[in-house]
RNA sequence: GCCUCUGUAGCUCAGUUGGUAGAGCAGGGGACUGAAAAUCCCCGUGUCGUUGGUUCGAUUCCGACCGGAGGCA
């Protein structure tokens, strides 16, 4: 028998902690971030990490892990989540995945396999040097020679998605668009059930996140933005120092753009967020969304925990 | 009060030596298999401030008026 899952996915802002939450109270779950920038230590309020109150509600499990100067991707959430969702399962209770990162979901529940494949910086920035020096077109046609399929697929002009189908040949001598087709084939260890927070009219998601935004910066995210700052996270290129929040404050510290300017940069980036997830979701994981205009935790829970009760 | 500059897409601004206009950003749509809060692709009709005049034709030239910025008194 598979493993039972539950996630609670959705755009940014759009409540998913705190159904997490609800949902892991009425089915004995503990909560697995599924988030890329939540997972990291030292980030707590740019990333709408759950806080102390929340966490003494439920377990919750890979929040508040990882250095932010360490690189983490995707192929690295996905030992730890199966780890995580074996141990829970033990104690016979319900893994509860609550998160925005689309991928790191998908990859985990289709049981990706990342054995295969390695990578490899020193051809990255090679390989980044090449473009710059010949044009995305001259490093897309190094892909068209030895892939022809994925170079049909990915553009030109996204190089890092060209680099990394370039390094998979290197690295494992087999073709991106090869591998892309075996791991379809797999099958999936876990029987999950999706569950999505939707607002019909994007505007209300928008002032959500506005008000949001609003908030870290009451609860001190400019000095947090300033201890990271300090501390050196934005210098080195790994993954934390992509998070929305933190990156745009920086034009203010350095005496760019006013505070406002900034302010409204970090809005409009985490709308802009919000509108990928949503393209993601709905076309990755067969979804159930619930419609959370004007309803209350508890109604939305309700309606969640109907759905569960069909599925399980 | 006088002089100069200015008024073009939600915002910042190009431009048309007179034939009704185009970029960036915002916004919308989409893709996504070891960077994913990342990366990339597609989508631009708006009384060209108002109103007269010149003209076959004005957003473009001229006048007046209204709004904005600056200068001189």
């Amino acid at each position: 028998m598979k493993t039972r899952i539950l996630a609670v996915v959705g755009p940014t802002a759009s409540g998913k902690s705190a159904l997490a939450i609800e949902l892991a109270k009425r089915f004995d779950g503990e909560i697995i971030c599924c988030d890329s920038m939540q997972i990291y230590k030292q980030m707590n309020i740019g990333t709408a990490k759950p806080d102390a109150d929340e966490l003494s509600e439920a377990t919750h499990h890979l929040f508040d892990f990882a250095d932010p100067f360490e690189s983490f991707s995707c192929a690295d959430y996905i030992p730890l989540a199966e780890r995580t969702v074996d141990d829970i399962a033990t104690r016979g209770n319900l893994p509860v995945f609550c998160g925005g990162t689309g991928l790191y979901l998908d990859r985990f529940l289709s049981g990706a396999d990342f054995e295969a494949t390695e990578i490899d910086d020193t051809f990255r920035r090679e390989m980044e040097n090449f473009a710059r020096e010949n044009g995305n077109e001259a490093l897309h046609e190094k892909l068209r020679e030895i892939d022809p399929e994925s170079a049909d697929e990915i553009h030109p002009n996204n190089v890092k998605r060209v680099i990394r189908a370039l390094e998979i040949y290197k690295t494992s001598g087999r073709r991106k668009s090869e591998l892309d087709r075996e791991s379809k084939s797999f099958e999936s260890k876990y029987e999950a059930i999706q569950i999505g927070i939707k607002y019909t009219d994007r505007e209300i998601l928008y002032n959500r996140i506005n008000l949001r935004v609003d908030k870290m910066l009451e609860a001190g995210l400019l000095e947090e933005t300033k201890c990271l700052m300090d501390a050196g996270v934005f210098e080195k290129n790994a993954t934390a120092a992509q998070a929305i929040g933190y990156k745009e404050l920086l034009s203010y510290f350095r005496g760019e753009k006013t505070l406002i300017e900034a302010v409204e940069d970090l809005k409009c980036a985490t709308r802009r967020y919000a509108k990928r997830q949503l393209t993601w979701f709905n076309s990755h994981g067969n979804v159930i969304w619930l419609e959370a205009d004007g309803k209350t935790l508890n109604e939305l829970a309700d309606e969640a925990e109907k759905i569960v009760k069909e599925h399980f």
